[in-house]
DNA sequence: CTCCCCACGTCAGTTTCCCGTCAGTGCCCA
DNA sequence: TGGGCACTGACGGGAAACTGACGTGGGGAG
């Protein structure tokens, strides 16, 4: 698989490029929109790494135009920290994905090889939690043979807690990964993703951890 | 990762402690090779941190007793300068690393992220007690084959039995375990949460050693 | 540009259940 | 045998969590 990478921070670029090279896709590595926008137009790409915040432009606007192009192809956001609210836009602009700077190369991999695999016209593997089946890569969920819509929202926090299977995940947690950094929260919206989730995906889909967090799972 | 740290000195056990934990790994820590060997037999740890010098015995015996065993498990050695030759000879025996004091905290992270990256994608250390199983990283427990849940309390007092494998726990620990320094607690509480524990994991899961405290096991 | 829809944050009323307390009983050792 | 120390069932207060309802704002369709 042919992947295109747009960052303007060497040493990060280097480092990325590197280790998706090591696994064993060809990486192009530019540092500009325009010449992203090049790259784009000349060739077919399986995956789009972005880095949102680039010399010459929002790189949102070049996921925004590819998308209102039809263009359905992955992309995968690369935002810091403290620039969470560019990352609920950008999941509202049709990113696939998004990893937080600074992150963990063998957590990139995962997600890359997650696309690779819907690349290659293999499905991707499914994680089970009781009734529930979850593609993490395609972002579905089934619930027996029913399939589920959620809503970001309700992805955002399904994926914390797939994201270390059996762990327990705090109401803050939650929060800090739905919510601009600071923005604070003084009411119980967490609850309510949580019921809602529920509703969607079977009341014991999601078991309570009383003062501590919530956990997948019912047993 | 769980990670095994075995330090005399008051001080630098603490800071070590502190730092390791900070960088998200489980860190129990015993300033004794008894306490250590007991650890190790119920403890699949990640890592060991290893003081050459103890109370009780020399340190340098436990690696070679742990390789000549077959252990696998990496081992960073913590030495003094002036013991340059023992380093010599923990390499010999088969240490991972060695720091010498006075070390640079941010040194021992380095080396030990090293070691938890060639760690990682295992699954979480189990700790085991009889029937019981311990998951502290999900914070879960198994009783033979089925899930138990826990409070927040009951946790909190699992974990401290656990911290220190066969130690004995004063009740009095675990009130300043439970509570906030000052609000004071005059009934039996500890002996009811110990009472509501051993319902759920078991009757000999917990000892009593009257007029001291609890310990975890049955004999 | 306008209208409609729906995702989401907020609130309030209700429910759940954790935990501290107490009292009665049992057990261990002098 | 008696005196503590420990165990455990019961209970009530109150914090934490759940959920139905509502308003709003942003995005998409026309």
């Amino acid at each position: 698989m042919r992947v295109l990478l747009i960052e303007d921070e060497p040493v990060l670029g280097q480092a990325v490029q590197e280790q998706v090279a090591a696994d064993g896709h060809a990486v192009d590595w530019v540092a500009r929109l325009d010449e992203a926008d090049a790259a784009l137009r000349a060739v077919d790409y399986g995956l789009v790494l972005l880095d949102l915040h680039l010399p010459d432009g929002r790189g949102l606007d070049l996921l925004k135009t590819l998308r209102r192009g039809g263009d359905q192809r992955p992309v995968i956001i690369l935002t810091a920290r403290d620039q969470i609210s560019d990352r609920i836009e950008g999941l509202n602009a049709g990113a696939d994905d998004y990893l937080v700077k600074p992150f963990d190369l063998n957590e990139l991999s995962a997600r890359v090889m997650a696309v690779s695999r819907r690349y290659a016209g293999n499905p991707n593997p499914l994680i089970s939690s009781g009734k529930l089946k979850i593609d993490k890569a395609a972002r579905r969920v089934w619930r027996g043979e029913e399939a589920i819509d959620l809503t970001k929202r309700e992805w955002a926090i399904l994926d914390l807690l797939t994201r270390r299977a059996t762990a327990v995940i705090s109401k803050e947690q939650m929060e800090e990964a739905l919510y601009d950094f600071g923005s604070e929260i003084e009411s119980n919206t967490v609850e309510v993703h949580i019921s809602r989730l529920r509703k969607k995906l079977g009341r014991d889909a999601i078991h309570t951890v009383r003062g501590v967090g919530y956990r997948l799972g019912s047993d």
